[in-house]
DNA sequence: CACTTAATTGCAATCGTTTGCGGTAACGAT
DNA sequence: ATCGTTACCGCAAACGATTGCAATTAAGTG
């Protein structure tokens, strides 16, 4: 029924608790005789500590808490899939909580994991945060926090964020490499720090190229698959269909795809596309995307492991350091030469 | 710095620990004056109540833990968005662990679960878990449990599943009516009870088609991708290719599709492939998959309900319970009418 | 004025665990 | 017989919050 505490195999033994403490911990003051009894005992009670009776006295926690929008993304399910293992081989266990892109649910979500007194915090923002009050008062606490992917510029604190710059700039310039002249880019939301990154890669690559830059080849919106669609259908009320669509996503680049198909218009031949992050479906869809590989269960390890240092240096050389992952650029069907 | 508590408010008004805890749940017998001033400076300490204390206190807590295989699968990772969801409407925190397919690793997820007094447990097992002892030993400590998906049909507890003998019969019938005879079936693991019931439907479908069963078309293997095509190999060992194959799950069919690619054989003229999931994946494929759609985020919101009723009875009335969700055959390209 | 009653608040114990410090017993040494 | 060691072990406080009960004060009553 109950739970069996360090008291009840005290009694058990007529001992007294603080001797079964030691005995549990392997202390030296402690007999082996004792320690053989206890270990018996708790065994035979299959006792099992209760951690928050520990972390109350010890002031610390062994929880680590994430918060990203959404789960049901590959992207971030591998991210979380990095961050479990490497808290697993630190003997910490993790909090997940999902804002569902909402700033609101954000700040609620990250209050209960700072009343969990959450040993550290692992967040990649929601795409419509706008206010960075609630990251701030963690930091105030003392408590450690690692952004990842969706990060906050804003903030001195530490992130893990991959090169986009780099990568959306070697996918456009592979785009014009090929040929191609007109080239749109679904861009995510403005204030968000990897969409004004991939833009801006979009951009400089635009200019090495030589080609002008028109803004009405440019549609900011969301980061998802229905602002694919969306993002496609109001390119096209700016402008004449582009040769080539550099996306800020691969789920935006899913998006523009259906859209496409549906339109009837045949991928490469009659228009482009090019997507971001590598997620496993875009290989198998026809044809295959080309798209900039992300490495994302990386991302998860590496925001994990600098918490966990962030952690044991208990804040005394708070020194935030980014770091930032290499992306890659996979060359498929989606794109092709032309002219 | 560090966290500010109910005593330091206390201290900074004068007045004791009690006062400032009642006043801040509104206690009657607190002035209205008292928990204006308490408020004012719980808000300027910006004071969030430390669970841990809290459950300690209470002797429950407020978490309930989570086990899945790989959370960086689309079926887990929508069923934990479903889980979340369910939990933040409910006041609740959400501890997850994967097990990575390895049963000692669930086993130490367990523990370290129980040892953070999870109020309940939601579980997806292993696919290598032979042995059901860590649960048993969590129903004894009066912990309730549900299980999903990956379920324990050794153990009285409640689960959440689908109805995969029924999916898999209405599946293997369609073939049948298309005109396919030489239907394959790559099974899972032969002591899953998932793989199990997909087998039953399988085999009794061909039964009601009146075909024979032939044992040399069916083979047993895992759930993922690999053993998609580690699967069709053995099975190309033991016989001809077959007319037609049903997967087990998405990801097998993937891996079976991708290797029947390489062959150089079309789908479905060549061979017919049906998968079981409704992955988002399979349905941008080409040809897109035909499948049994299971309700992934309607199982974690259901598990996570049931759990909280459970929970909420307090072990009053115990009685474990199957909800059994439905499966919906998804026709798509991968199959076509033949003869 | 003495006494009851209502309105507030504080004391102290409690949840399960840890840990500094003090205590006891047994032993050998002087 | 006295003292010092050594080896074990227990007492009690503490972590932060909650809560039954007692205490205090003020107000109301006869």
């Amino acid at each position: 029924m109950t739970q069996s505490t360090i008291k009840d195999i005290a009694r058990e033994l007529g001992i007294s608790p603080s001797t079964v403490s030691r005995a549990l911990s392997d202390h030296p003051d402690i007999s082996i005789n004792t320690k053989k009894k206890v270990r018996e005992w708790a065994e035979k009670l299959s006792y099992q500590p209760n951690s928050m009776a520990q972390n109350l006295k010890k002031k610390s926690s062994n929880i680590i808490g994430v918060i990203v929008p959404q789960v049901k993304h590959f992207f971030f399910a591998a991210i979380m899939g990095g961050i479990t293992d490497i808290a697993y081989d630190a003997g910490y266990t993790v909090m997940i909580c999902q804002s569902n892109e909402n700033m609101q649910r954000e700040i609620i979500n990250t209050n209960a994991l700072i009343s969990h007194r959450v040993a550290g915090l692992l967040i990649s923002v929601s795409q419509y945060t706008t206010n960075y009050e609630h990251f701030i008062q963690v930091q105030q606490r003392g408590i450690p926090i690692v952004f990842f992917d969706r990060t906050c510029e804003e903030m001195k604190a530490s992130r893990v964020v991959v090169n986009d710059y780099g990568g959306a700039f070697s996918a456009v310039q592979y785009l014009i490499k090929c040929g191609y002249k007109r080239i749109a880019h679904l861009a995510g939301p403005e204030h968000l720090a990897i969409s004004k990154h991939r833009f801006d890669g979009y951009c400089d690559a635009l200019k090495a190229g030589h080609i002008t830059f028109d803004k009405r080849l440019v549609v900011f919106g969301g980061l998802n698959e229905e602002d694919g669609v969306t993002g496609y259908n109001s390119l096209l009320e700016q402008a004449d269909a582009p040769e080539a669509i550099f996306c800020v996503t691969d789920p935006v680049a899913i998006g523009a795809f259906s859209r496409i198909r549906e339109d009837g218009f045949k991928i490469p031949d009659d228009i482009a596309l090019v997507g971001f992050s590598d997620n496993p479906t875009v290989s198998l869809i026809d044809p295959p995307l080309t798209t900039v590989r992300q490495p994302a269960y990386d991302i998860g390890k590496t925001a994990a492991a600098l918490l966990l240092e962030q952690i044991h240096l208990k804040s005394k050389k708070f020194s935030s350091k980014t770091i930032t992952l290499e992306t890659e650029l996979i060359i498929r069907k989606s794109t092709r030469l032309i002219a």
